[in-house]
DNA sequence: TAAAAAATTATCCAATTGGATAATAATGTG
DNA sequence: CACATTATTATCCAATTGGATAATTTTTTA
């Protein structure tokens, strides 16, 4: 086993990138689940052979971890607030969190995957989930409460609710219309992933969780 | 090996263990999704061997349509309105509107597997799902989509947004606590299926999409 | 009760899977 | 250049899988 250079270097041969390795093995985690998957069904996704995988990652567990930190620490880049949107978006106030449920939904958006790799193993949760979860969600959830709590005490959320229901209710209601993407299509002939589509839907939220 | 009694209920055939395969079925595809789910595994949830399910259905693609049929025949007596409620909540009202929320977040927690069965396989939906969306799904989307639209005249809901953005909204916003309960477990420590939990969020729910 | 039908078990099989290893090619490095 | 390291391919294997079939038991029916 030796380390992958991650120099996304566009190379002839068929080296692939760390992260082409792990985005297949996020489509394939998210489409087929853990079991579903196959080591080789993702080499196919990037031209490699399964022994090029195993050459990388251990086996296909370690694959998954691999991939499933990589999601969320994409997931933080995307969300996080820099050092000057800290100063002119004061946390608690109405506006940080328009401006943060605005990049959320673009978020879930551009990767829908997340949604449904996280909804695959939360059923009868795995070991594998249990520690992806407290490793990638737990910190990040809790101060998430904080910021809600925030938001009871001024006002801008409801104070009678309790936090958890009221993050899970905004997160679904951010998610589903992308994570269920081909459905809408299918059912209703409603592209979600339509640049306007998605506009749509953060005014739509914006306006339904941050009221005037 | 305990033998089932198929004749247990008055109806003829093998309707007594059908329920029970079918629940069965149901919760090894929501916990490991299509590919991922075994036969013998399903069978082996209610003692039974592999071959007695391949007596009853002639393969694991029968035995997935029948299963999300009887699911979402389940969903659709849960939450239908009989001819009483129909006079006593006519369509359109913010207070029929309110009722179906609490009936439709009562459903979400009662049966999780629901939301966690349509995402596993709306990535790049299959035929199969295909099948089973427009044969299950297509008709009751378009008439829900007409409820909103009346609810958007009567201004209950705003009349700005796409019906289905709205649709997908809300229905995330009720399932989503639920269908990730364990997550919720694991990273808030919050039980989301405690009755108190359930009627929480159903309150939530209807203060939020109901507003006075 | 005896024959027929239905239910159930016990095997069998080819295909696929994760994992392992050896052989080979490419690349760097002195 | 030689040569060690790294990358890549090609096989191999045991386990599991969906599916098939034959054998056996139970139930229905005539």
């Amino acid at each position: 086993m030796s380390m992958i250079d991650l120099k996304t270097k566009p190379t002839k041969g068929p080296a692939r990138s760390r992260e082409d390795i792990l985005q297949a093995a996020l489509e394939e985690f998210a489409e087929r689940g853990f079991d579903g998957a196959t080591v080789r069904g993702i080499a196919a996704r990037i031209d490699l052979t399964h022994g090029m995988i195993r050459y990388h990652y251990d086996n296909k567990e370690q694959l998954w971890f691999a991939a499933v930190d990589h999601l969320f620490e994409r997931q933080f880049e995307y969300l996080k607030f820099t050092p000057e949107e800290d100063l002119e978006f004061p946390r608690g106030t109405r506006e940080r969190f328009a401006k943060f449920l605005r990049r959320y939904v673009h978020y879930c958006a551009k990767y829908p995957e997340h949604a449904r790799i996280l909804m695959q193993e939360t059923v009868s949760p795995t070991p594998r989930m249990r520690k992806a979860l407290k490793q990638n969600l737990r910190e990040p959830h809790q101060t998430t409460v904080e910021e809600i709590r925030m938001l009871q005490e001024t006002g801008v959320l409801k104070a009678d609710a309790p936090p958890a229901s009221i993050m899970y209710m905004i997160s679904g209601a951010c998610q589903n219309l992308f994570a269920l993407a081909p459905e809408v299509k299918v059912t209703l002939d409603y592209n979600a992933l339509s640049r306007k589509a998605i506009e749509d839907h953060a005014d739509l939220i914006v306006s339904t969780f941050v009221p005037d």
